[in-house]
DNA sequence: CTGATTGCAAATGCTTTGCACGCCA
DNA sequence: TGGCGTGCAAAGCATTTGCAATCAG
């Protein structure tokens, strides 16, 4: 019998799908008659640029760090139009402020396993669980569309060692200062 | 070969464990050398008396309308108290606001299927999916604590009638004034 | 009595918006 | 040239907090 198929989402080593998104944005734009930027650009590039989710605040910091013009405003304004475009989609990480996740495209189905302990998220692909789902929603009268699976758990690293890497750097990012 | 166990978690139809929980409070506010107070019976009294998820602002209705003399602040208070004696939790629907879910107690694992269009939300269970995302879980090598699925889909309602009766409901409550 | 609890209003922190200016099509 | 996009600062909104008065034990 063959084991369950899981299939940890690794992020992309390099130059993603992040041309072929530039070029689905673009034409999102072109057909609503809005027009395309620099400031626009840099926070897609940035965005695609790597494969992990992130918060506005936090991609507000690397858009600083990448010299970029854009101010908070335009770029939440481009989180919406991403979200409207289909390009990018909020996860419900449980925290206070949205998360975003770049890693979405053709990919209905979002799952991620957070670490209570550290806050590390662990991106995860299972086809049982895709079907098993979309059955139990059929099954209840409705057609699937989204589904996303949130699993709180603990790593064995910190089972184990006491501690996890992880865990003192989010409990340092978590002490940044908003604005300016 | 039986069918997937699905079991759709009806709301309890009268008086629930609400005395348990009051006592639960009760034992929990007095290990931690705090107090018993009106406020907050009328409250806990308040969000155990019914079985359905809400928000801090739906439940502060409630509290206006059964004349309670809370206030915004003990009532927020006291969602903290809950949450951390481990009787209340919040689950993700994904609004801004958070939501609690008062049908939690004894059960580590929440799923809860919400309608695109009209926004309501079904709470399920499903025994297979609990193993699965228990085997996933332990393979990726964590330790499972909490698991949440969140499925959106549409209703069959809405596609077939064109509407839905949750749709208008859903709309109407959207356009509250925060506030006074 | 003592210190926990409350209500109020002010503060917070994330996100959104109004507005005037600039710039692309 | 029209109107979209931008930055700035101000507004929104849910939630949290400081403080003085109040109340539980």
């Amino acid at each position: 019998m063959r084991g369950v198929a899981i299939k940890m989402v690794e992020p992309m080593s390099e130059d993603p799908n992040r041309a072929e998104i530039l070029e689905k944005l673009n034409l999102f734009i072109k057909r609503k008659g809005l027009r395309r930027t620099p400031q626009r650009d840099e926070i897609v590039t940035l965005i695609f640029s790597e494969d992990e989710h992130f918060t506005a605040d936090e991609l507000y910091d690397r858009l600083r760090k990448s010299n970029s013009s854009a101010s908070r405003a335009t770029l939440y304004r481009t989180l919406s139009l991403l979200e409207e475009a289909n390009l990018l989609h909020e996860i419900d990480l449980g925290g206070d402020q949205k998360t975003y996740d770049p890693n979405f495209v053709d990919s209905p189905t979002h799952n991620h396993l957070i670490c209570i302990d550290c806050g590390k998220v662990v991106e995860f692909e299972d086809d049982h669980l895709e079907i098993l789902n979309d059955c139990v929603t059929r099954r209840m009268g409705f057609r699937p569309a989204k589904q996303s699976i949130r699993i709180e758990a603990c790593c064995e690293t910190l089972r184990s060692t006491g501690t996890c890497s992880d865990l003192i750097k989010n409990r340092l990012a978590s002490k940044k200062i908003h604005n300016k």
